[in-house]
DNA sequence: TATCACTTGAGAGTGACTATCATTAAGGAT
DNA sequence: ATCCTTAATGATAGTCACTCTCAAGTGATA
């Protein structure tokens, strides 16, 4: 994700407006690598703008993932997750129990699809997704952070 | 996925009631390829049970998931789909457009995690996902089935 | 500093589950 | 075959993560 002063330029370039939201929105994501959900992005961006919608904030990260600036991570956590890391290609870790996701940088190249399958479906991204349970929660028993939810294998 | 016969001898044993509504959605997984929602799962069933609820549907998909007959899959396509092929590891793909999953048969060996970040968590799976267009969606522009939602990353 | 289209926030709406609970019905006992 | 116990079901309401709509507010250019 580019850093403040070229999205502002970015954002200023294709006609929208420099709002303080989007200011403060941006700014939260600069070098996070949390992983964070609209929901957490909302709930840290009103302790400095108490008057901010979680509508924006919506519409913000949907914005900055059309420009490419972010990437929408789903990984049947619950919600989707955003990543600024759109330069370098990594991978994923998804704790069963916590529902965390880590980054992974190494260059695992995906294995290519066997030719059978090319002539049916036109790949445009390989994702490979660790499953399993992160440090914090092999330690504590217990679990503090968000749960993954539903129908999770485990 | 266990045969018909299994799974009521398997239900059976733990005590489990065998009901015309968890035999009618037994008999709709059997061989199902097509990855299967709760709601298709429903939709498909009322045609020969028009009593039957979404909910029984949900339950009894949860208690096949938790006796290892199912396996829930959640790749952002907006609901949890359902593949009854657990006997043989494969891979999915994804269609951006129509959201279909397709299996992968294929011995494409996921690469272990790098030595540095094995001690930072514990993974119990990995998948490979390919993202892309479908052949359906390539040939029609149109597209005719279930869409992918929300943040989709294209 | 006036204008106006772009933005925002409030509130309602949607889809995919999930919880609760009175009623129904498996299936062993009689 | 009928009764009885308790699991299973269906109806209804609730939750969560978004998504839509629209009146009111506000950047940015003139």
């Amino acid at each position: 994700m580019k850093d403040m002063n070229e999205l502002v330029e970015m954002f200023r370039e294709r006609g929208y407006r420099i709002t303080p939201q989007r200011q403060c929105v941006f700014k939260l994501l600069q070098g996070n690598t949390s992983h964070p959900s609209a929901e957490s992005i909302y709930r840290e961006a009103r302790k400095e703008m108490s008057s901010l919608s979680l509508q924006t904030v919506y519409r913000t990260l949907a914005e900055l993932v059309s420009l490419g600036e972010l990437i929408p991570v789903d990984l049947g956590t619950g919600t989707v997750r955003f990543d600024p890391s759109v330069e370098v290609p990594h991978h994923h870790l998804v704790c069963r129990s916590c529902g965390k996701v880590s980054d992974l940088f190494a260059d695992l190249r995906p294995p290519d699809m066997p030719e059978g399958y090319a002539q049916d479906f036109e790949v445009s991204s390989t994702e490979i997704v660790f499953r399993g349970i992160c440090k914090a929660c092999m330690t504590d028993g217990e679990d503090l952070g968000e749960r993954e939810h539903r129908f999770s294998s485990k």
